[in-house]
DNA sequence: TTGAAAGCGCTAACAA
DNA sequence: TTGTTAGCGCTTTCAA
């Protein structure tokens, strides 16, 4: 491992020198220069990161913990947001540390010990929940970071976010305008933030049609595949049957498609689906999916990007981004069929 | 922020019976060790990770450089991968750092940097390549790594992968016990070994039953669901239709599917398709996907581990894991159609 | 234009 | 059982 001293003693200068000559000083003569980087390129020199780091006291590090409900989890969902968060810092030139962790203690442990032990300059945080103690923690400790989604401490914090409730809220008025009156939803977990405003705006944009639904009609799913079968199949069986399912995101949708078409029906024509998040899949899935389309890629890089400014400002502002969300018309929707 | 120094002076003693008490060393008296826990405790001590890791010469970090050869992706496979890397990774008390870098020279300076700069104590390589340049570096440089995957440089090196050919060869057997003749297949770039693996294991697999593919009906995809897709319909459009069609991955599977599907075609009856992986939302597709499965999680599990066992081990054995994949039969194939 | 020296926060060899 | 001291590899202030 060479050291600047070694680069030092073969240059027979001092290590200040050519850690200046380094770092690019404007304070050191060509010719020196010169032979230092030679030298080094030369000597196989890298810099030991972690020395500098401690003298910078800057770890251009973000943390990202994920937050695992089940241990396993399969989602396009997420390699998706992490490739925007991931591409942005490359090219932001900072680095990501990742870690899991299931919620609770241990979690929370973590992004002490992380925080306060200089280890990240900042937090992604995800997955907002409703009470959600890591962001108390971290706008207690005065800890950089940037949420995606929202939380009960946005006054003080910044975030990006997509409008879930103007996104259901397309969702209602579409399969409204198709003639359906029986309408079911199956939620993600009341703990996100986002279930609410995914489920306030279904509700509000039903409403202005002059519809509702049935609280027994409104499912809690997990957001997985199976649960939206699980789910979707429970529905599908009563006697009377929903003629639109809206599921909260597009794997429970292609669950509910599944559960549908298993018993016969066509979706689109017997029964309505609808998701969101606009994954790739959606587009190549059969039917194709209705579904609202979040940029999650692009808010990936955004919210790296948000937190990056701040962590180079001196008097960060706290910014609120809210995405507007498109609906997507695909083929797993269509009228009402009557009955 | 509170330092080792800022407990020492509180209590009266020396930064050294400090540091030793709080790292549980045997020589410090009970009542001295108490009071130094306590007013850590009490003072919201939390020692900088960073100093740490400089004296320690060990950063507790495992490196992980996602490959991103479009810079967004959208695949379940990774985010089981990492849920397998990660927990496990926190399980034994590493982090993970992580990082995204299309293949080439960025990806190699990037671990040039990580690997002399003492950022990461390994890496943890994934979807080796034929002649894998990542590999080949750190093979030089004698820096720890466990890839997921084999490569040319095996004998000087760990792995885990799965068995792709005894994978490839199931799939064959089960067509061709269908009475499957006229059989296609949608590949993998040619650059990953896995690639070679499933697809001599394929035609190895068919040639025992007496059959072969014609090159013709061996296209190449990129593992994206939008591939599948294209390249299923281009098979489909062909007069003499495939009865199978074997894709080296689900996603591509799903589109071939939605090909199918698209076309009138009963996928199972007028026509198989089967994927490789077994990611989840294979089960719950419509129609079920048969498929070869590979423990994703468990394999990210595994490589972690392997790596971690080299990182503390002064004289790591090179060790060489290949798991057996299993068949699962699902009803996405069915006796092949006469004509 | 260069170098000496202090110090980032911590650990550990050695001495007392 | 405790403290002194010397680093880990680097950056940066200050003086020359």
């Amino acid at each position: 491992m060479v050291r600047i001293v070694d680069i030092a003693k073969r240059v027979n200068r001092s290590i200040t020198t050519v850690s200046r000559a380094l770092n690019g000083y404007e304070d050191v003569s060509p010719e020196t220069r010169q032979l230092i980087i030679d030298t080094a390129e030369e000597m196989g020199y890298t810099p030991n990161s972690i020395a500098q780091l401690l003298q910078r006291k800057q770890t251009m590090t973000i943390g990202l913990v994920l937050p695992t409900f089940s241990p396993r989890f399969s989602d396009p969902y997420f390699s998706e947001l992490l490739a925007g968060i991931g591409n942005k810092a490359a090219e932001l030139g900072y680095d990501l540390l990742v870690s899991t962790r299931p919620p609770g203690e241990e979690e929370m442990d973590y992004y002490k010990k992380l925080s306060a032990g200089g280890r990240v300059d900042g937090f992604i945080v995800i997955r907002t929940r409703t009470n959600d103690a890591r962001i108390r923690l971290l706008v207690d400790r005065k800890f950089p970071f940037v949420a995606f989604g929202r939380s009960a401490y946005d006054p003080e914090s910044s975030f990006v976010d997509e409008d879930g409730h103007l996104g259901m809220q397309l969702i209602a008025e579409h399969l409204s305008s198709l003639g359906h009156k029986r309408i079911a939803c199956i939620t993600s977990n009341r703990d996100f933030t986002f279930t609410h405003h995914r489920l306030n705006g279904l509700l509000d944009g039903l409403a202005k049609a002059g519809l509702e639904i049935e609280p027994g009609s409104i499912l809690e799913g997990d957001l997985t595949q199976k649960s939206g079968y699980e789910l979707g199949s429970e529905l599908l069986e009563r006697k009377q049957r929903p003629t639109a399912i809206a599921a909260f995101n597009d794997l429970m949708a292609f669950g509910v498609m599944s559960a549908a078409q298993e018993r016969g029906l066509s979706v689109g024509k017997d029964i309505s689906v609808t998701g969101f998040d606009g994954i790739p899949m959606g587009e190549y899935s059969h039917p194709p999916l209705t579904t609202v389309s979040q940029p999650i890629y692009k808010i990936g890089a955004m919210t790296c990007e948000m937190l990056v400014k701040a962590l180079q400002s001196d008097s960060p502002a706290k910014e609120h981004i809210l995405l507007q969300p498109s609906l997507i018309v695909r083929q797993s929707t269509g009228a009402a069929s009557p009955g």
